[in-house]
Formats: structure tokens, sequence, C-alpha cells
DNA sequence: TTAGCGATTATGTCTATACATAATTCCGGA
DNA sequence: TCCGGAATTATGTATAGACATAATCGCTAA
């Protein structure tokens, strides 16, 4: 029996192959479907899954063409912290550092951007693996959007981990930086002279509503963060 | 008409509403496509996709349940430097620094890992916004897999654009960093003392075959990725 | 020559039905 | 009580047929 994913790896091997050059056009679902012998049904959904993950650009009445790849996108995957450090085979750490509650005012504009005046929880906190710091995260916390938050004890659980269970979101922006670090991070984070840190900012809203932002900063020549991406098949 | 679209965004508004929270098991096909009135295909493919997505996870005879969200995908584009620096606005500018055939050995094993022996070309150019640098890259490229490297211009066309439209890929894999600058980094990129780079290591296969490998240095201080995820719909 | 319109065509989506497959539940026997 | 197999159920996939929609092609008339 030929599946959609047969079809769908035969055209991405042919692909390869160079038999169908960038530009090119491949067959309609049509001769698809005759060729392999199932319903368009079949060959539609293979060759959609194609465009999906950008190798082909799908437009009526004038076919399918394989594109060309600028700007392709890679998936990346941004672990929970524990997650991360745990599946490398290294005892997880964690401790609360600092906790207050603020009246959200021009500090947390262009991160949090809370309504005026709502209360702001800000939360520093230190993740060690095998007892070396790994990655200092401060957090700012909409009470007004997650009022929850203010009674939750984040001495023994993480802001990240109660959050993705407690908490759904519809958008989240990511900015990767490197950066020099702060008196902060350097201290808090035991870094060497000079050493970089490798910054990422994750800013989350529900709606039109912004839930949480958190500034992650990692010893730079110690992290790395990995991604891998397939044509799919 | 109830459309797989106006399922799906149903279904997303009822999760962000709260309906059925993290865990939560939301109703089956079958009962969504009475409840909106089609066929069950069509709720399929709604569900499908927001399964696609991580919003919900699916698993046969025991239902679709809204997924916890840990270690949620961040979807990155990763864009071709030039379009990235045009887009900004900005004059983009390219320069070739270095060009060498070299036979594939030692000093290339953990980047572009070639066969033993196999010709490698290695490049080293410059990227500018406004005349100045933004993005320094050396590449690998093995000739035995791209053959046709060898007789391309690269004063005239950066690698990386000749490559998309020239060579397909089946697979890629990105790793992204903070680091101290080389001496090379540091006086290419003008980079001001004690600035970090933020790297982008990025290697592709073709099949089992390593096509190229690349570390694109960015000065950190100024350089910033950044990414945008919905939950589709 | 060309503007415009209808025919054509490939993709987009929906329907109803069918069977496959994975996983849980239930029930009976040891 | 515990084990194993059968029934049940939700998802996974395929089918043939139908109509919608976008875009191109080609013909006709101005």
């Amino acid at each position: 029996m030929t599946g959609y994913r047969d079809i769908k790896e035969a055209v991405l091997r042919r692909i390869h192959a160079g038999e169908w050059p960038p530009g090119a056009l491949i067959p309609s679902e049509a001769d698809l479907a005759a060729e392999y012998g199932t319903a368009r049904g079949t060959a539609n959904r293979a060759i959609r899954e194609l465009a999906e993950t950008g190798l082909v650009e799908r437009r009526r009445r004038a076919g399918t063409r394989v594109t060309h790849r600028a700007g392709r996108s890679a998936l990346v995957a941004i672990p929970i912290v524990r997650a991360e450090i745990e599946a490398a085979g290294r005892r997880y750490g964690y401790a609360l550092l600092d906790r207050r509650i603020e009246p959200g005012d021009q500090r947390h504009i262009g991160r949090l951007d809370p309504q005026a005046g709502a209360p702001v929880l800000a939360l520093t906190c230190l993740h060690l693996a095998d007892g070396e710091p790994h990655q200092l995260e401060d957090r700012l916390i909409g009470l007004d959007v997650v009022p929850d938050a203010r009674d939750v004890d984040f001495t023994a659980t993480s802001p990240n981990e109660w959050l993705v269970r407690a908490v759904p979101y519809s958008r989240s922006e990511h900015i990767f930086s490197a950066a020099t670090p702060t008196e902060d991070d350097r201290s808090r984070l035991r870094l060497r002279p000079d050493e970089p840190v490798f910054l990422i900012e994750r800013r989350t809203w529900l709606g039109a509503k912004p839930v949480t932002w958190v500034r992650l900063a990692h010893p730079g020549a110690r992290y790395r963060m990995a991604s891998r991406d397939h044509d799919a098949a």
C-alpha cells in the first residue's frame, strides 16, 4: 500500500537527486496520484506537507514548484533549563535569589509593558548544573494577568516550571544575543574574566495581554544552544 | 460553511479561554464534528494541525490532551544576511577576504567531517551594513559533494547566496553561542575592547554527505536575532 | 494590436465511508 | 487476586466524488 508518506519521501528523493531543480515544476497531484496508484487526496497530503516545510511552493492553476531556498527556517527548541541539565546527565540545582512586588511603571516599559499601575512580580533566580551556575533568570510577571503567581512559593518551584504548567499563552517572542555581563551576572554566574554571556530574552502574551518577560543569562563560553531541522520524512 | 480553520480557531480560543486547561482531554474528533456539523475528516485536519504546532498531544484510543507547555519550540528564522541587512533599511556590502582549496584532513574534523582526502574549499568573507562590519563568515564546502563550487566567482556572489540557490540539502544543524572573539574576529569586525561575538555555527548535509560548514561571527553588542511564534491560526 | 471574457486547469477543501492501529477497559478463567 | 485475551474506542489513513477558487490560456471582438 502506498501511503502519503511514501509519496512524500519519493518526491523528496527525486528533488534531492536533482530530477526537479529549484524552480522546476513538479507533476500535478492528479499525475502523482496516477503514477503511484493512489487517490488524489493522498498525493495532496504528501505535497501539502512538503509545502509546509517550505521545500516546494504551490499556486492554484500554476502548479507546484521546487523552492529557491532563500531564507529557510530552522526549528529551534528552547528547553526548560531543568530538563536540559538533567538530559546532559548533570545534577540540577535551583535557588530563588530575590522576590519583589512592584507597581508597573517606566522601569518595565519595553520589557513586560504592563498596564500603568498594575502590580508586577519581579523574581531573580539561579539554576545550577552540578553545583555550577548555569543560568541566571530575571523575570517579570504581570499580576493583573496572572494573579495566582502572588501566592506561589517560588523557593520550591522555579517560575518557569510553574508558568508552563499553570498559564497558557498565545504568542511569544525570543531575542538571542551575546553581551558583556553586568556586575550581577559576573558575580552570580561566577564568570571568568572577560567571559561573555549568552542572552535569551523571551516575552509571552495571552491575547493582547503581556504575561511574562524573562532575561536568561548563561556563561557564554560554557553554553550552546543547538537545533536540527530536517526536510521532513 | 464551517471549515477546518474555523474548528481550529474555535478550539484554540477555548483552550486560551481556559475551558480546557493544560492536561485536559478535549472532545474527540467525532464529537467535534457533530458539534460543528462537519465530517470527521474536517475535525481531524483541524486538530491534527494543532498537534503539529505542539499545542495538543494525541494518542490513539486515549484521545487528545492540551499540552503541558514544557519545552515548547520556537520557530526561529535564520535569514540570509543580505536580506536581513536590507530589510533593516541599511546598505549591504560584501567582500571576499580569502579563498583556499585544502585537502580534507584533521583540521576539518568536527566541522565539515569530509571524506579523508576529499578537497575542501575554504572561504572567508565579510558582510557589511552601511559600511560597518556585520558578519564574518568562515566557510568550508566539500568539493566532492559540490564540485561546481570550485569554479564560482565568490568575489561577486556570497557563498551563502550561491549555495541556497544551487545546492539542495536534506538536514541542517545550528549551534548558537556567545564567545570571546579571536584576534581575527576582533580586527575584521572592528570590535570594541571586550565586545563579545554572537556565533552561529551551521552544518548541512545532503543525505549522509556533508555539504557545508559555516561559522558566522557577529558583533555581540550590535547583533540580535529575534523570533516570534504563534499558536497558529 | 489589444482588451476582455470565457474555458481550462491545478490546487483547496469537504463529504461519507471504510478499514487499520494503538491503547485502554473489561471480563472471565486459573 | 492476578493474568491474559477480547471488546471497545479514538486516532490514523485511504478512497471516490464533488464543488470552490485562483490563475492562466486562448479566443473573440473592438
